[in-house]
RNA sequence: CGGGGCGUAGCUCAGCCUGGUAGAGCGCCACGUUUGGGACGUGGAUGCCGGAGGUUCGAAUCCUCUCGCCCCGACCA
């Protein structure tokens, strides 16, 4: 068992943290509520980042960036925007330090109007759109942002919820209510695919409540995921902003009747909470436990040796494994490479960026076991004299921490693949049984109370959305309207808290 | 922003009550014995005791003021 990780049972929180700790993901930062990225933690975010920009393009989208500052001004324009957002605004109100005459500095020259650090950029991106877009022949505009952006938040927790994060946000603009409809519909679709084929994750779709939605928007669709501990995460958001930013940002266009109009809009995005949401839906009680399509090392391998000799046999051996798995040239290729602390890496993917890396390091094989289990490596292979002799070797799977013996002659490319994309599904059918088995359906406000109490997951019923309802059942029961959820649509019944017919089935849940 | 807690070695913390000039474990470095799931021995390096004032012959320790972080609540991707 590992020993610096507290079990889920123990301490959830502490686990979530420890885990964290343990792969080296990420840091607390010299800066309240800021993390430092480490490159095990920024890896993960490159593999996700590469993916989902590929899903934008396939999809029409187009790359831009706009500024970190944004005039205050600008903020004050959509009043529901500014209600969402003004308390969470980092201001910056001068341009220029000074010596304070005590060996210090002090901020001078005040700013006539103070800029905020982005929360989001609608505001600016709209300042911009307007003076882009003059006719229909314009539109649609499919702009997409990779960037950072800053929330002042209470309190934080590392991913799930930091001061800054990086994230995407798509903006576009469209001559129709359906296009924009369509678009925000289409982006939640990329989102959902993403989460479940890439990071191995279900996630349930539909609208948020109107309580839940985004501060100026008409509608927010989300993805809603249930993590280990029964609460649920939202892992994305689209928004159909309708004409309210358009009209606040006068976006008009000339349409194909000759008048002048507002556009509909829209923006979407994802942030490097999924990160946390990956880490807290996969790992386990040993440590972080990575799909194989995420992963930045997909196999360490471990070499074990005792005499000089063995260490020659082995290495040689070694060399063949990877020329199996990567390729003759990058056998040569790889030991050329600048590497830190004896742990040499080989292209398996050039594409991805993923490696097999083979670890020199001076120390005893048990502890490059747990080492590499604990940074969620999805294979090990163990080679040793023994498995030398026997032109084979010892192949262990993180996910469910079996062993099995593998001839070197089945070792290949198409091997690594065949067994990451068994593993790859095997990961979302575990996940998926969990939620599976964590939904409950109930038929009253009792009921529901009582399983949150008890065993907290997602808890579907029959439910008026209504802001005053879902401020008492969140007061009662700490629970909110985490969507409602599309795969339900077809169904009504009667509601559980206003006794109304007519209600639609929506998903409760305690979350992050 | 309210309530609580903590700042001493890279990490976890002891020492503080009762002032006398800095400790443990883990980690790190070197050497040796080891090596198929967290080894052991020997030696070594590491501190503006969060910061600023004060009391005192003398402050990690007592007093005042500050700054920062963590946890719990109200708000949030």
């Amino acid at each position: 068992m590992a020993k610096n990780i507290k079990t889920r049972a123990e301490d959830y929180s502490q686990w979530y943290l420890d885990v964290i700790k343990a792969s080296q993901m990420a840091d607390y930062a010299p800066v309240r509520g800021c993390m430092v990225i480490r490159p095990e933690g920024f890896a993960i975010w490159e593999a996700m980042q590469r993916d989902l920009d590929r899903r934008f393009k396939e999809t029409g989208h187009t790359n831009a960036y706009f500024p970190l500052l944004i005039p205050m001004s600008f903020m004050a324009k959509e009043a529901q925007h500014v209600d969402g957002f003004a308390m969470e605004c980092a201001v910056v109100t001068h341009h220029k330090l000074q010596q304070d005459g005590k060996g210090g500095l002090q901020a001078a020259g005040e700013l006539e109007e103070p800029y905020i650090i982005r929360p989001t950029s609608e505001t600016v991106i709209g300042h911009m759109y307007a003076q882009w877009i003059e006719s229909y022949r314009d539109l649609p505009v499919l702009i997409n942002q990779w960037a950072n952006v800053m929330r002042w938040e209470m309190r934080t927790r590392l991913f799930l919820r930091t001061a800054e994060f990086l994230w995407q946000e798509g903006h576009t603009a469209h001559e129709t209510a359906e296009e924009a409809e369509e678009e925000t519909l289409r982006m939640l679709d990329v989102y959902a695919e993403f989460v479940e084929e890439f990071m191995a994750m279900p996630v349930v779709k539909g609208p948020k409540s109107d309580s839940e939605k985004f501060p100026g928007a008409v509608t927010t669709y989300a993805i809603e995921s249930l993590m280990q501990d029964g609460k649920a995460l939202q892992n994305g958001t689209s928004h159909n902003l309708g004409q309210n930013f358009a009209r606040a940002f006068d976006i008009k266009f000339t349409g194909r009747d000759q008048k002048e109009q507002h556009c509909w809009t829209t923006s979407w995005g994802v942030s490097t909470r999924l990160i946390g949401s990956l880490i807290m839906m996969h790992s386990d009680d040993e440590g972080l436990v990575l799909p194989p399509r995420v992963a930045p090392n997909l196999v360490a391998i471990i070499p074990i040796f005792k005499t000089d000799e063995e260490r020659a046999k082995v290495s040689a051996y070694i060399d063949r494994v990877v020329g199996a798995l990567c390729g003759e040239a990058e056998v040569e290729a790889g030991k050329k490479r600048l590497s830190s602390g004896d742990i040499t890496r080989y292209f398996f993917d050039k594409h991805t960026g993923q490696c097999v890396l083979v670890d020199w390091r001076d120390n005893r094989p048990g502890d490059k076991q747990f080492h590499w289990e604990q940074r969620g490596v999805p294979f090990r292979i163990e080679v040793g004299p023994r498995d030398v002799d026997g032109e084979a070797m010892v192949v262990k799977k993180r996910l469910d921490r079996s062993k099995d013996v593998v001839k070197l002659e089945n070792i290949s490319a198409a091997w690594l693949r065949g067994m990451s994309e068994s593993v790859q599904a095997e990961m979302f059918a575990k996940a998926k049984a969990f939620r599976d088995a964590n939904t409950h359906h109930v038929g009253s406000y009792d009921e529901m109370k009582k399983i949150l109490a008890d065993k907290p997951g997602f808890v579907r019923a029959f439910f008026h959305p209504d802001r005053e309802a879902e401020a008492k059942i969140k007061e009662e029961t700490k629970a909110t309207v985490r969507c409602i959820p599309f795969d339900a649509r077809d169904k009504q019944g009667k509601c559980i808290y206003s006794g109304k017919d007519g209600a639609p089935e929506v998903l409760f849940a305690l979350s992050y």
